[in-house]
DNA sequence: TTGAAAGCGCTAACAG
DNA sequence: CTGTTAGCGCTTTCAA
């Protein structure tokens, strides 16, 4: 059932111009009556509509965009993995400030490849995109510098590189320091550390709070329980299992992010007296687990960031400015676990 | 430091005519440049590129695509809410399979909420996506009618309301009937169920499985222990605990999707002796918890889905078709529990 | 109330 | 190797 303009299986879309064609008008007869513009008679305008219905007719925006100069509505956001929550709950914050704008969210992931997102942003710009956030996995960002002045850009989670723009931050080095002292306070000493990427800029601060913290308590060759770039929890799982192996045990864990410490919790299961753990990020059920974290939220992260996009593109043009984000313990029973009685 | 041509702090983007103008090149020489054609001298290759640099250009690709007839290579994907992993891990799906075609995906979420459902989806439409992937909210699905033969749609996770294309589902009712004979097995008859809205179609049948199974095992008054309509762990845990005081409480629950599986734990946190539990989704550190589900693969509907778009992208005219994917219990422990130890 | 002509930024087709 | 002309689908003058 292919109309008369069907193409190898695909029929042509109508053009304005062939709505007006069918109902007899002009072009912009049409025109006005399919964007709800006054000045068109009753009968004209039902005659174009009932033309355009029949023609199965929509309106090329992107055309329009292009002629009354107008930028596209929508915003890129670019972060590494769609499936993991802590980006989804960023991006769920982004889109509802978003969307009470009139502006929609486009998201592209990158797997944490550095090209994939320099070419990502170069693409969603030449899509002309009104505005980008971005949770970097590059290391250098002066390719945006040409951007200054006309695309508004919010880095999140990560600080940009050689580049001068609004950023949202969490905590990371308070965070995990105060993380690390509440096991220190439980009696810990030997604590092993499972960590993410250290080429990524969290995780070498998460992991400078943690030397911060076991330095302030004097703790020697704390170096020896240190294990990074996990990125995944069958590997997060691995580093634990090695930790657990080494002569004298580590007593207490802590986990530099919310996939490191699922990869941990895995290993853990069936341990008869685990070590105590306190995870970086919260995550759905860590309460029922009874995990102690170091909470923060990506949601507001999101809001945040997409604010400072709404201001920008309403003329805000104050200097640049990077907000950082609290982080907070929660404590639930895996973090108390005193030294003493593990083991 | 804005340009010359800042407008209300925002500088106007350069056009290829501009860089041909400053190049001292005509606009088509230009244009050859930046798109890498042949035969053009390295010289003035150079001059169009040091222009451009200078001033900053960013091809148009809405302007390219518009002339060239070329429709884009966006693909919308139309989801409830970002942040349920489930919907996330659809989408994940999805992304790979697009891009490898060197598609990219949109993707924007309704809240539930039908309306925002059908504006999205107009709104992707006249932004001449090359395809859309729906998990519908709405009821009625005839408003894409027209698109038959010109834009590509298929629906996951839910079917389409009268309108036939291309569908991917999972297999609720034999999910559900399956999961809850594995709870009779365990010598279960007071079963509670613990739902999500009851007008969607998944839960529909989800809660058809859960009587079929019942009616099976000659099990009467069992609407007693059916709630339905929790949308969220909070709704989820209040109907979890409404159950677990009814007299006489069931032994054993089944929730009927990832949410309410989450919100069940919550109030079963702190029971001494818990009823059995089989959840509907598997989810992030189920095995952990020792939750026995009615297991299935986000990726792989969002996988397939976006072969299907693909498909029907390079011509495959054939009769739209639905895939049922299949379920699979996966016992980790909670589902095992037999009702003779359960209070 | 309606329409004709021009042009948004770019590429295709055809000259030089 | 380079340039000129036309036009994608639409809106914006400006005129009737």
């Amino acid at each position: 059932m292919e109309g008369p303009d069907a193409v190898g299986g695909r029929a042509a879309r109508p053009t304005l111009r062939q709505v007006a064609a069918e109902a007899g008008v002009s072009l912009k007869t049409a025109s006005r009556v399919l964007n709800g513009h006054p000045h068109v008679s009753d009968a004209t305008a039902a005659r174009v509509r009932g033309a355009a219905d029949a023609l199965g007719f929509r309106l090329n925006r992107i055309a329009r965009e292009l002629r009354s100069g107008a930028t596209s509505t929508s915003v890129g956001l670019i972060i590494s993995d769609l499936a993991n929550p802590f980006y989804s709950r960023i991006a769920r914050g982004a889109e509802r400030v978003l969307r009470a704008s009139g502006l929609q969210l486009v998201t592209a992931s990158t797997d944490e490849d550095s090209t994939q997102e320099r070419s990502l942003v170069e693409e969603l710009l030449e899509r002309r995109v009104r505005a980008l956030l971005v949770v970097p996995s590059g290391t250098d960002h002066a390719y945006l510098e040409p951007e200054h002045g006309r695309t508004p850009v919010v880095f999140l989670d990560r600080p940009p590189v050689r580049l001068a723009v609004d950023t949202v931050l969490v905590d990371n080095r308070a965070g995990a320091r105060a993380g690390v002292a509440h096991l220190l306070r439980a009696g810990h000493r030997r604590i092993g550390f499972v960590g993410d990427l250290s080429r990524l800029a969290t995780q070498r601060e998460r992991m400078a709070g943690f030397a911060d913290a076991m330095q302030a308590a004097g703790v020697l060759q704390w170096e020896r329980y240190v294990r990074a770039d996990s990125h995944d929890q069958a590997t997060a799982a691995r580093s634990t299992r090695d930790l657990l192996a080494t002569d004298p045990a580590p007593t207490a864990l802590f986990t530099s992010n919310n996939v490191n410490t699922a990869g941990a919790l895995r290993a853990l299961t069936g341990v008869p007296t685990p070590p105590a753990l306190v995870g970086f990020d919260d995550f759905d059920l860590a309460d029922v687990l009874g995990i102690t974290v170091v909470g923060h939220e990506p949601e507001e992260m999101g809001r945040i960031a997409a604010e400072r996009v709404v201001a920008r593109l309403n003329g805000d043009d104050s200097p640049h400015r990077t907000v950082v984000l609290p982080t907070r313990i929660i404590p639930r029973g895996s973090g108390e676990r005193a030294a003493a009685d593990i083991r």
